[in-house]
DNA sequence: TATATTTCTTGTCCTGGTTCAATGCGCAGC
DNA sequence: GCTGCGCATTGAACCAGGACAAGAAATATA
């Protein structure tokens, strides 16, 4: 259960046993059945869940009800709304499964009592975090910047895992575009 | 010229004036008039600049030289592309001095040095760029969820001082529309 | 197998924003 | 006190992508 997070874990730094087991010892293990929203808009967000199996998605809707999704996660990946799990702060996002779910999952306190014994972590954390940053950066251009089909081929390059396993109106929202328009650019690329 | 930047250290985590002396020992304090550019994309940035007075911007250059800038910095703000400074990779961004500036500078080796030297730092570290990320991913839902002028207005809201400061088709490359559409857009706000 | 529900496609019309070009404005340099 | 240049404004033509509607596929449910 715990192999594939203690790899992803000690990519990053070096660990004990001892350490390895405080860390296993405090992730609380669930199953979670897909089309279950996890967090809702306006509550606060007391996990941060790595994904041992399934996919996942956050996003936010505005007052029209417009959706735009955040981001998608799948095995290997950490899902969570950040300022909220750390300020205990309501959520602006929504966070939903859209397959059946193993998550491991640390909460507020459990994360700084694995910080408190495993000071290590912390830069695991940061790295972590650096990360997901520049690539939100590098994507905010690229929305500003690129056509609805250049963003869609960059899309696919880069996660090409993805389109096979959510929908297409998803993907729509992700990339900014409405699922019409998608679709229309995707038959256009099938033309040529 | 410390006092600034240790208040900022200290609002996170309580520091020693021992802890202060080194840190501030191991800035590098540096002067640089406007129109500088201090990163150029393809360089590796090898600085995380605190303001400690003076306007900076970074900003992406697509193929066609359309340009997207990613973020405005003012006193009190810290500007690097951390994915280069991180990882000694080349760099996809400019930086460059809007005004004549002041900066405190670490170096990748000054950081690492300040990090294990102080350790309590890596979570400040670590909270400013969580803070970063909550920002950018609320701008990013934004940019796409919404109008030019509602993006417009809530820049005003959230940055009353930019605007006063830069020029206005920096702002509109900011919120990812033209100059010439800005324009309109404020006109239009004037009539009412 | 039939039925319901969700997803995807396609067409038509519409609009927010772009592009290009012209004009005006302010201010730094000499 | 000119001159030149970067910046802001305005207008006209254009277009990428949106909104809506209707139908076709695909998938789940029973």
């Amino acid at each position: 259960m715990y192999e594939r997070i203690n790899q992803y874990v000690t990519k990053c730094t070096l660990l004990t046993e001892a350490e390895i087991d405080i860390f296993n010892g405090l992730l609380e293990y669930r199953e979670v059945p897909k089309k279950t929203i996890l967090l809702y808009e306006g509550a606060v967000c007391n996990f941060e869940a790595y994904i041992n199996k399934g996919c996942i998605r956050n996003y936010y809707i505005d007052e029209n009800g417009f959706e735009v999704t955040l981001q998608f996660a799948i095995e290997d990946w950490w899902v969570s709304d950040i300022a909220s799990f750390q300020h205990h702060t309501p959520a602006n996002m929504f966070i939903e499964t859209l397959e059946d779910c193993h998550l491991l999952m640390l909460s507020p306190q459990t994360k700084e009592e694995l910080l408190a014994k495993v000071p290590k972590l912390e830069r695991v954390f940061r790295l972590m975090v650096q990360r997901n940053l520049a690539v939100l950066q590098s994507r905010l251009f690229k929305t500003i910047a690129t056509s609805a089909q250049d963003k869609y081929l960059d899309f696919l390059e880069r996660y090409p895992i993805i389109p096979q396993r959510v929908a297409q109106h998803y993907i729509a929202s992700y990339l900014g575009i409405s699922a019409e328009f998608l679709s229309k650019v995707r038959t256009k690329l099938l033309k040529k």
